[in-house]
RNA sequence: CGGGGUGUGGCGCAGUCCGGUAGCGCACUAGUCUGGGGGACUAGUGGUCGGAGGUUCAAAUCCUCUCACCCCGACCA
């Protein structure tokens, strides 16, 4: 490819409004241009880095037996109405009509589809296992689309989905994908973790997410010293202090004036906080009044919480909600209240477990001490609301956890019957029996995996391009006078001699000044930039340098086609996975 | 959805307060010089100042409405 021939140019500077390193690397370079908000067209240079990263994709899942197929955006509301998500799922969802006043959704994902599909043609148990899978557009309205790549309303997505006849091959199914996106993403050269997940809008069992570290991520995960554990903070657990060995103490008043906040009342009585119980207040979907109680060194888990009051969302609770329920906030307290069919009160192990607790007294400038839980109250359910933070001990060694920020790139979901009995996806068991489809999920978003190695990638230059993604593997250039027709036909014969031979090469065949050249090669950060110059051409020798090193080697010209092969090869090698 | 901000040529910006012939840098075109790290000079191309309405002799500038985009938050696979 001759770059006076590419499609697309590089910008010496960003658009003002692009903040993260990939989003600027990325226009910059000339590899994506926005359209709207959160919409990307991907130019020349950025989908052949995609096709790349999906070539990659295709090659695994076919490796674990996915047939590649296609799916419609377009999907009839109908099958959204039968899994019930047309009406659980917010305005993410995009619905609207055709011109006959259908109900219509543009598809964010392919569940009902794929158990549509499953059971229309699935009938009988000599069908499964199955593992489909197809690379399609999806678009889930964003409240907030950010990030360039990152945080997309319109993206392509590989998903695939596994149909099994029991648990057992589900989760099997679930373990080669889980192996595979491995795969995937060491041959991306993208680094990552794998974490336990909150399961979220896909509903299911089990659920694990794939984490590209960032500090520009969106979510936190907690991994262990020892790389035994590794959650997500929405639902990473944490090895909890044995509790102090102390009998139960008589209750009793304390005046505790101006000590709204847990942090004063333990200065003023002299109490760490992790002897105080606090509570903190939501209102869930069902209209219910959560009341959570926690100890006062902990912090409350939204998405745990969530959880364990089957609640589909949470939002803080007003002043006058929390009066209504006899509490006093500041000096709120579970001890004394009324018990009421919309009030849910739920306490963390650590209440549970720890005795003596400094409590509201649901009186202003009042607490209560030594509050016991079981003795002086009773949560309506108990159980862990605690989340994890930087440091806690990990519940696998003790070990202290180490929190980092991180891209989400990928995630697989086993769901069990969650959908395929929702939609009769059944099929015939060998003893005649209808039994429903055991379904897996799993996702990766291409655009964001590009942008994710971008983020993992670069210098104060621009893009470090791991091999086996680069949009070319090397980026030819020649330098000297325009009319030095010589060197730059010496470089076209390199080019041509390097297509000839199955490399990848982008040749800079302009007649710009070399900083501009070495610029612009830097910034779209091919692993190698191979230069002919008048003076290296009069010694028969061409310049390579590799994008990462500081250094440039001459090489012989008649072993440039032999000596670029054999680096490619040494710069692949590190993300071949056996 | 709440808070904040920005819309002036492809990109980055000034001009808006205080109304008076739309500017600068980069990029682009032509030419000359230069020739290994975004070079210099000369001459050019390109903008209904996001849109609509209003005030005014006159609006990028003032007023009203509106659209878009960005940031923080809420939310989210």
């Amino acid at each position: 490819m001759r770059i006076s021939h590419l499609f697309g140019r590089t910008l010496r500077d960003a658009p003002a409004d692009a903040e993260l390193p990939s989003h600027r690397l990325l226009v910059r370079g000339g590899f994506i241009r926005p359209l709207g908000s959160g919409i990307f067209s991907l130019l020349p240079l950025g989908w052949r880095v995609t096709q790349k990263v999906e070539r990659i994709i295709r090659e695994e899942m076919n490796a674990i037996g996915g047939q590649e197929m296609l799916m419609p955006v377009v999907h009839p509301a109908e099958i959204w109405r039968e899994t019930g998500r047309y009406d659980q799922i917010d305005a993410s969802l995009t619905r609207f009509t055709d011109r006959a006043d259908r109900d219509l959704v543009l598809a964010m994902t392919h569940e009902e589809v794929v158990t549509d599909l499953a059971r229309s043609e699935i009938s009988s148990y000599r069908q499964l296992p199955q593992i489909i899978y197809h690379l399609q557009t999806k678009w889930r309205d964003e409240p907030r689309a950010r990030g360039g790549l990152i945080r997309v309303r319109e993206f392509t997505m590989k998903d695939s989905y596994s149909l099994d006849r029991d648990e057992a091959g589900m989760l099997a199914a679930y373990e080669r994908h889980r192996i595979a996106y491995d795969r995937i993403y060491r041959r991306t050269g993208l680094k990552f973790y794998m974490v336990g997940a909150d399961t979220g809008m896909m509903g299911g069992k089990l659920s694990e997410e794939f984490m590209a570290p960032s500090p520009y991520g969106e979510d936190i995960i907690l991994i262990s010293p020892s790389g035994d554990y590794a959650a997500n903070r929405e639902v990473a657990t944490f090895r909890r202090d044995a509790p102090p060995a102390e009998d139960a103490l008589p209750m009793e008043d304390v005046a505790t004036p101006a000590t709204p906040t847990i942090q004063a009342l333990a200065d003023l009585l002299g109490v760490p906080t992790s002897r105080t119980a606090k509570a903190v207040f939501f209102t869930g979907d069902s209209g219910r009044f959560i009341f959570a109680v926690i100890r006062g060194d902990l912090e409350v888990n939204e998405t745990k919480l969530r959880k364990v009051t089957g609640e589909g969302n949470l939002t803080p609770a007003t002043t006058e909600a929390i009066r209504a329920t006899g509490a006093e906030p500041g000096y709120a307290s579970p001890v004394g209240l009324a018990a009421r069919d919309d009030l849910v009160v739920v306490a963390d192990l650590s209440i549970r477990d720890t005795p003596n607790l400094v409590a509201g007294a649901n009186r202003t400038g009042f607490h209560l001490r030594n509050v016991n839980h079981g003795r002086d109250w009773t949560a309506t359910i108990v159980d862990d609301i605690a989340s994890a933070e930087d440091g806690f001990p990990s519940p696998t060694d003790g070990a202290p956890l180490r929190a980092e920020r991180a891209i989400e790139v990928g995630n697989i979901f086993a769901l069990g019957d969650r959908y395929t009995s929702m939609l009769g996806a059944t099929y015939l068991d060998e003893q005649g029996e209808s039994r429903p489809i055991q379904m897996g999920s799993y996702g990766i978003g291409s655009g964001r995996l590009v942008a994710s190695i971008v983020e993992q990638n670069y210098d104060d230059r621009g893009i470090v391009w791991p091999a086996p993604v680069a949009p070319f593997s090397v980026y030819l250039t020649w330098i000297g006078k325009d009319t030095d027709t010589a060197t730059f036909d010496a470089a076209a014969a390199i080019h041509d001699d390097l297509l000839a031979a199955g490399v990848d090469v982008l040749f800079d065949d302009r007649t710009e000044r070399p900083g501009v050249k070495f610029a612009d090669a830097e910034l779209i950060g091919c692993p190698l930039r191979l230069s002919v110059s008048t003076r290296t051409l009069a010694e028969g020798q061409a310049e390579l340098r590799a994008r990462t090193a500081t250094e440039s080697e001459l090489i012989p010209l008649g072993d440039v086609v032999t000596i670029i092969q054999q680096r490619i090869a040494d710069l692949m090698a590190p993300f071949v996975v056996s």
